[in-house]
DNA sequence: TTTGAAAGTGTAAAAATGACACACAGACCA
DNA sequence: TGGTCTGTGTGTCATTTTTACACTTTCAAA
């Protein structure tokens, strides 16, 4: 057997993002989007994603994925599972897909998928940096992707959902200074139910983890609300001390 | 490029098991033990592994691999993750042993790991079927193990300590007829802290998922515990109606 | 019959949760 | 300039949940 070249790509082995942003409304995912050609409208969209190298980690490769396309480094990832089953790459778009593009429609990939949080004010469309071809979309109007995407988006989502009762996460989606509005709207959005606003204010103040910033929202056509940030040293100090419970 | 044999071995992908045990005192692992041969004691037990089939799908092969091994089925079985590390097998007593029954240690192998809950008694080292090479070893005496399988076996158990504060997967752990402080002891290992006695057991009985049989332990030379077992109708009637909290 | 060993049981204080309604500040418009 | 619109911000009470804590019971074995 010929000596392996250790930085090729692993013919097996893939990972996907999915990269969740808030809009301060609602929650995104970043998708690309492969063209018409030869592809209905249910499968055009896909998770961003790529075979792994031979020497790089699993993580550094979802990095790798992440940074190719956002440009953008030390983002919130975390791994959501492995993905394989056999027929995974079933839909015969995808499969014309993969054919056109490196012509092993065949292999078996087994994929690894990571979700990241960015904040989306870091990644915009209208930046030069943002690719032609990815878009952000309301999680909620995401019907269908390519291969088991969409699968892989519920797990990432309940991944979140899970994730955020126990660390608070979700300031890695929101711009360093917010209102406990947003904040709120996250939660609600990520938690997929209604939380009564003065409950909520109510544990988040408990938590002491914000600092009030004694700056308010400008322009907005009503009472304008306070700014916060996350602070992390509290957090920190916090969880090291053995505090446990950021649940909601 | 020849047409793919479906069911050949996919060199690059395996899955490991972490088979968890209870023997109503503590959490035992199974492991492998790879014998003497140039391995040094610290690396001569592993987890229970393989390459996975390209024909079946992840979690076929790790029901493979525990059914192999223990000829169990309709275990509980739940993924951990994807470990990845291009330096996951460098310990060199690991790539000799590699050597020696596949004779690929260069290839990248990405692993999925699973674990896996055992009513012990259903699978002891007395049995005609268990594993010459296998044994139940408790988790806390566990110092290291071969490849990464010590990182897999940490994060099998605190994957174990977060499903089991959400749902009463413990009960895949006891033996059918258990008394209360079986149970009690079972969440005291898993959790890794201590429960106050009253408190847990009037927390279980407002679960109200537990039968009492009305039988009493025999034998002991103290007071007999009354044994109770699991109603799953209940657990099943209380999830669908949206009961939410099994948390400890 | 005594001893040892685990089983089983209740209460009170503190903390967390859930439900709920109105005054305030600014922008905009007539 | 006064009125309207819109989202901000705030407190209390009842209920539930959590925590801490000690003694009596039952059986086997000596």
């Amino acid at each position: 057997m010929q000596k392996k070249n250790v930085s090729e790509l692993n013919p097996n082995v893939s990972v996907d993002c999915v990269i969740f942003g808030f809009d301060l409304e609602k929650l995104n995912v970043l998708v690309i989007d492969r063209g018409e050609n030869e592809l209905a409208e249910n499968v055009r969209l896909a998770l961003p994603g790529n075979l792994i190298y031979n020497n790089e980690n699993l993580e550094q490769a979802a990095y790798r994925v992440l940074e190719e396309l956002t440009s953008l480094k030390d983002i919130y990832l975390e791994q959501i599972g492995a993905f394989g089953d056999p027929n995974r790459i079933c839909k015969e778009a995808d499969r014309a897909w993969l054919k056109s593009i490196r012509a092993e429609p065949e292999a078996r990939v087994i994929t690894v998928a990571y979700f990241s949080l960015v904040k989306m004010e870091d990644y915009m469309p209208h930046a030069a940096s943002f690719a032609k071809n990815a878009a952000w979309i309301p999680a909620d109007e995401i019907k269908d992707l390519a291969f088991d995407h969409y699968d892989i988006l519920q797990a990432a989502r309940n991944k979140l959902k899970e994730k955020i009762k126990i660390q608070p996460i979700g300031f890695n989606l929101l711009p360093e200074k917010f209102t406990l509005s947003q904040l709120h709207k996250l939660y609600e959005s990520i938690l997929d139910k209604e939380l009564d606003k003065r409950n909520f204010r109510r544990k988040v103040q408990k938590l002491d983890i914000l600092t009030n910033l004694n700056e308010k929202q400008e322009g907005v056509p009503h009472k304008p609300s306070e700014l916060y940030k996350f602070n992390e040293e509290k957090y920190q100090e916090l969880t090291q001390n053995g505090y446990d419970n950021f649940g909601f």
